[in-house]
DNA sequence: AACGGTCGGGG
DNA sequence: GTGTACGACCGTT
């Protein structure tokens, strides 16, 4: 028989004496099949140290090499010679096939007994089936084969062949998210104890929460169960009608799926979730996952943690935070410490079967928004999106690396021992260069950056473990270092990679260019390239990485400054004045010089670098501000603000965003910033602070506004000394209201001689008791005294007060 | 400052 | 499962 499908997800099993692979997917009309294919027989590499041949007594040594494993022997079954590379050496290799994947730990630990090079022993079989295979997992492929009994939920098929049909992707999964509430007494709960009390499932075909205690609702999709067991059955009944290709949650690998299968022991349910009739599988180790064969769990916390936080705004990655950021809409109001007491009363639980389902929601639509990504990871790496959707940035890179390795006749280097890991910690090197700025206003600023810097670094100068310090080209060295030089002559690894990763997002970026409209795909796909050739530079530094190379990594930096420091020699030579730099990017005010003049100079500069560089024009700034840093007056790095031409303010490094400034002093920060920039005016700046200053003393400035958050760490009880934070805490427990450690604490200081602890209240109890000075001399002021004191101004002429020192002609010479 | 330990997300 | 994290932030010395 014959079928299409695409795969998402392999597991593989041991029958008879052989490793049967099971691939399951789903057919594109939406049937979930099982491929089984038993064609692939786990193998390692072994060479000599010094790389030669091996001579007919050592290979029949190998061949004759066996290990006792508690009560059977293990040999290779096949031997086979080949030539591939190992970090640029050449090596003769021997490949050792075995039986089972098991024996292949077996294997390598006798190899290495007898001083041999063992490599490639380390890499799960299905990982190396799907790289091996060529199946990428969510494309099409054509498969033909025998109808088979599997014991499965689904049809099985034993395949004779697997081919690709085309490009064609599964680009709309079927998702549901899932969420449980539990019964939450004091402190955590414990899932031995406390139980589930209801499941929420949001996808496209279904909106349901099922929960086990009964009350009057016109609710459709409250669905009541006689008690927690049958809830966990109904929630499997579900899913095997429902079958959805992604089962997603927020924190699940960590929460949900493990509460539930724990759940179901304690209440001794055979809860087989699996398509093969398997429980939730916890996958041990330093990082706990959950699994259900057969059915791709994406915790989608864990993606948006390791691959999306960075460009997020948020530093908490709760599901409402990160929701509110992402999709503009924040949870559910309810205070979910008070189901315990309504479950316990029967009364006013339908509030939180709204929020459970609320979380589910909100869990989907950030599964559907990620997808995109994780699926365009899936192709770039041939795994699954299970694993994919688990890695950090360097798990992403060396994968990458490892799924093309073959094709380029690269042996995939070892994990690095312990030894090894520690004497690479203690390394460090030069990192990008930052340009001092000097502290002050100035109008007309370009900025231009280097596109993708280190990427373009890293495939023009060839840079790559393998084409350091080849005998070819001593003369080739970077800047800075005549001990460290790459190869001319021979394309690198990792840098024939990352070159081609480029172009081929310029060539996406083409596409979507030309089509003038939105393609989010396309999009995805760009951003996925994106991203692995932004990772490439740090994963060659990262002390635990296959491919760990510090002199590429310490090479890529020197070139970086190198770059960016002849920009700013060239800049100024052509008489634009260099106000700031940082790794990639150069602020030149024009001095007079024309829009036009620095786009040519731009040109120039373009003119001589290597072909996949580029300096590209970033904006241009009408003003911009650079503050001095705290206690000097040297500018402080990564701190300024600047006017766009369209009017809106762009601030780097100021405060206005973190939270434990009260409302006021960003509001106050902000707008002095505006007045300044927008306005060109200094002294309606001054006099609006001076307002804020007087509205502070005259009680006039809302509570609301007044607010400091600070984020409590740990039990209050385990705090040695009282801050502020911890005060406010006390007082909220002291009002019933549950506190617990990564709460945002809100409190106002109110007026007092006491130590501030003494003097914090919690916003509702404030009227307008609240300290004005505290806030006019620990908020307002500190957040606006640099900016001023940029101005010319100080501290004397913001409070107002009769001052030495009176605008210093300043504006004028602005002007 | 250097070091070592814990935490994150969930309820 | 042919393997497994990691960087930020805390408190202590």
């Amino acid at each position: 028989m014959k079928l299409q499908f695409y795969p998402l997800d392999i597991t593989y099993k041991i029958v008879g004496d052989e490793a049967l692979v099971q691939l399951f997917g789903r057919t594109p009309d939406g049937q979930k099949v099982c491929v089984l294919d038993r064609s692939l027989k786990p193998y390692l590499w072994v060479a000599k140290r010094d790389g030669t041949g091996f001579k007919p007594s050592e290979l029949e040594g190998i061949k004759d090499l066996e290990v006792e494993d508690s009560d059977k022997r293990i040999k290779a079954t096949s031997v086979e010679e080949a030539g591939l590379q190992l970090l640029g050496r050449e090596l003769h290799c021997l490949k050792l096939s075995a039986a089972l994947p098991s024996d292949i730990p077996l294997l390598r630990e006798a190899v290495e007994g007898i001083r041999l090079l063992c490599l490639e022993a380390d890499i799960p079989f299905t990982r190396r089936y799907l790289i091996d295979k060529r199946i990428t997992p969510m494309t099409l492929y054509q498969v033909e084969g025998e109808g088979v009994r599997g014991n499965l939920k689904i049809g099985c098929i034993e395949a004779s062949s697997i081919t690709p049909v085309n490009s064609d992707t599964l680009n709309e999964p079927d998702i549901i998210a899932l969420d449980i509430e539990t019964y939450t007494p004091e402190g955590e709960p414990v899932n031995t104890e406390n139980p589930i009390l209801m499941i929420g499932l949001y996808g496209k075909n279904i909106r349901k929460v099922i929960t086990w205690k009964r009350f009057k609702t016109s609710a459709e999709f409250i669905e009541f169960a006689e008690d927690e067991a049958a809830m966990l059955i109904r929630l499997k009944e579900l899913l095997d009608e429902l079958k959805p290709d992604i089962l997603t949650g927020y924190f699940s690998d960590g929460f949900d799926l493990p509460y539930i299968r724990a759940r179901a022991e304690v209440l001794k349910l055979n809860l087989d979730l699996g398509i093969d009739y398997s429980r939730i599988i916890l996958k041990k180790g330093a990082v706990p996952a959950a699994k259900i064969t057969g059915m791709v769990h994406i915790d989608i916390f864990r993606f948006i943690r390791r691959v999306a936080s960075g460009s997020l705004e948020t530093q908490n990655l709760d599901l409402s935070s990160v929701a509110r950021e992402l999709l503009g809409e924040g949870k559910t109001e309810a205070d979910i410490s008070q189901l315990r007491s309504a479950w316990e009363q029967g009364e006013g639980i339908e509030p939180f079967c709204e929020y459970n389902l609320k979380d589910a929601e909100l869990t989907f639509r950030l599964c559907s928004m990620f997808m995109p990504n994780i699926t365009e990871l899936v192709k770039l790496l041939s795994l699954t999106p299970f694993e994919v959707s688990r890695m950090s940035f360097s798990q992403l890179v060396e994968w990458h690396l490892i799924s093309r390795a073959r094709e380029f006749s690269q042996l995939i280097p070892n994990r690095p021992i312990y030894r090894e890991v520690s004497s690479r910690m203690g390394r460090t090197y030069e990192g990008a260069f930052v340009f001092q700025p000097e502290p002050g206003l100035y109008k007309d600023i370009v900025v231009f950056d280097f596109r993708s810097l280190y990427p373009s670094i890293i495939s023009s100068h060839n840079i790559s473990p393998d084409t350091l310090r080849c005998e070819c080209c001593k003369d080739n060295t970077v800047p800075e270092n005549s001990s460290i030089w790459f190869c001319r002559k021979k394309q690198g690894f990792i840098s024939a990679v990352i070159g081609d990763v480029i172009e081929r997002r310029i060539r996406i970026k083409e596409i979507i260019r030309k089509s003038g409209e939105k393609q989010p795909v396309l999009d995805a796909r760009q951003n996925a390239l994106k991203l692995l050739a932004n990772a490439t530079y740090g994963y060659m530094g990262f002390f635990g990485a296959r491919w760990y190379c510090l002199e590429c990594a310490e090479s890529i930096a020197a070139y970086g400054r190198h770059y960016i420091q002849d920009v700013i020699a060239k800049a100024q030579g052509n008489g634009f004045k260099v106000r700031y730099s940082d790794t990639d990017s150069t602020f030149i005010s024009l001095e007079g010089k024309t829009k036009e003049q620095a786009e040519a100079f731009r040109k120039d500069v373009n003119n001589t670098l290597p072909e996949l560089m580029e300096l590209g024009y970033q904006g241009f700034y009408p003003r911009g501000i650079f503050v001095p840093t705290k206690g000097s007056s040297y500018g402080a790095k990564k701190k300024y603000a600047l006017l766009s031409e369209g009017g809106s303010i762009v601030i780097k490094g100021f405060e206005t965003v973190r939270r434990n400034l009260s409302g006021i002093a960003k509001e106050v920060q902000e707008e002095v910033l505006k007045l300044i920039l927008r306005e060109n005016d200094p002294e309606a700046a001054l006099r609006y602070v001076q307002g804020v200053i007087s509205k502070l003393r005259k009680k006039q400035v809302p509570v609301e506004s007044l607010i400091i958050r600070t984020q409590l760490q740990k039990e209050i009880e385990n705090y040695d000394s009282v801050t502020p934070h911890v005060a406010a805490a006390i007082r909220m427990k002291g009002k019933g209201i549950s506190v617990r450690p990564g709460m945002l604490i809100r409190y106002v200081v109110i007026e007092g001689r006491d130590r501030i602890r003494d003097r914090v209240l919690l916003p509702e109890e404030c009227r307008d008791n609240y300290d004005s000075d505290y806030y006019i001399n620990n908020q307002v002021i500190p957040a606006v005294e640099k900016i001023f004191e940029v101005m010319g101004y100080t501290m004397d002429d913001i409070m107002g007060r009769p001052s030495q020192s009176t605008l210093k002609g300043f504006m004028e010479g602005f002007e």
